[in-house]
DNA sequence: CAAATTTGACCTGT
DNA sequence: ACAGGTCAAATTTG
């Protein structure tokens, strides 16, 4: 029984100033019409739905006309702060400029627990959302789709009463630009196609979709043709196998639908290799659509409908 | 050889 | 003490 009648100032103000922003970048959005760069456009894709997300997180219930967030279930998971408000310094101040904090006491060599509890602490009050991502053999992928974000693995763990382990992602550009994003994936237990992920956090990182070394003799594609423009998103994910780089992150950018606030970005999660599990009774006994283990399968093809990109290698 | 993943140890909040 | 989350060394991958 949250009492959300109890809007503190603070978040009066946040929830003004969030809807300020939104505003402004829906108006940007729709005034930047369709000349514009590609890249461009999902950055203010992005904007957008960053603030519609922290709109969301602040139970700010969207108004039809105003807000249409993605048509599949997302579970908002509002931050449950003990008293404070959820303040996510990135989103705020919209700098990604969210300064270390200025070490006052003299902690020299506990510099690193320090740290790790200030960012524990700190996690703890950055947004955090949740949705749900089915895979089908060959419906594709089902979901929001608005992961352009590149990711990077850093822990996996079994988790009490679930089936399969759950893993955890953060930012690759975590240590490089400061960026705190993380999501964690965890594998359905009864409906084997259902994934949830759930992030905590947005991204400061200012290269979200593509950041063009500008400095660096990159060798400009120059077909800007309207074909599946896998930028940069996962740079040098590792196509090892197919699966291994849809499980990773997946991201395909279909074209032509001109899906208003979809974004049409893709990224699927990732499955545990091997669950490796104890006999808890019999796990294995669940009705396989298609199992793990063809996800291993090179016979197996998933990707039968939607479009193979296989991004371009980047080579140095 | 650099970047990403794996995996057990370690940390923190119930 | 335990469970969930993160770190970091070792290993794998490109």
């Amino acid at each position: 029984m949250e009492g959300k009648d109890m809007l503190s100032w603070e978040q009066k103000t946040l929830l003004s100033e969030l809807i300020l922003g939104l505003d402004a970048a829906k108006k940007l959005q729709s005034r930047l019409g369709e000349a514009t760069a590609e890249t461009d456009e999902i950055l203010v894709k992005q904007i957008v739905s960053s603030y519609e997300r922290s709109l969301l997180l602040l139970n700010w219930s969207s108004s039809p006309t105003t807000v249409q967030l993605l048509p599949t279930q997302i579970t908002v998971v509002p931050v449950k702060t003990t008293g404070g408000v959820p303040e996510s310094p990135a989103l705020i101040n919209g700098s990604p400029r969210s300064e270390e904090f200025v070490d006052g006491g003299g902690s020299s060599e506990s510099h690193h627990r320090q740290d790790y509890i200030f960012n524990s602490k700190k996690r703890k009050m950055l947004p955090k959302w949740s949705e749900k991502v089915r895979i089908s053999p060959e419906r594709g992928l089902e979901g929001p789709q608005d992961d352009v974000y590149s990711w990077r693995k850093y822990g996996q763990k079994d988790i009490l009463g679930a089936k399969f382990p759950r893993s955890y992602y953060r930012c690759t550009h975590r240590s490089t630009q400061n960026c705190w994003a993380t999501k964690q994936v965890q594998r359905s237990d009864g409906d084997a196609t259902v994934f949830e992920v759930t992030y905590r956090g947005t991204h400061t990182c200012s290269q979200a979709a593509i950041t063009p070394p500008p400095a660096s003799p990159v060798k400009q594609k120059e077909n800007t043709r309207l074909k599946p423009a896998i930028t940069t998103t996962t740079t040098t994910q590792k196509p090892k196998d197919l699966l291994q780089s849809l499980k990773s992150n997946l991201t395909v950018r279909t074209d032509g639908l001109d899906v208003d606030d979809g974004k049409d970005v893709f990224s699927f999660p990732d499955t545990p290799p091997f669950y490796t599990y104890g006999d808890f009774g019999h796990v294995d006994s669940s009705p396989p659509i298609f199992d793990v283990s063809d996800w291993f399968n090179p016979t197996v093809e998933i990707d039968t409908t939607f479009p193979t990109f296989l991004h371009e290698s980047i080579y140095y």
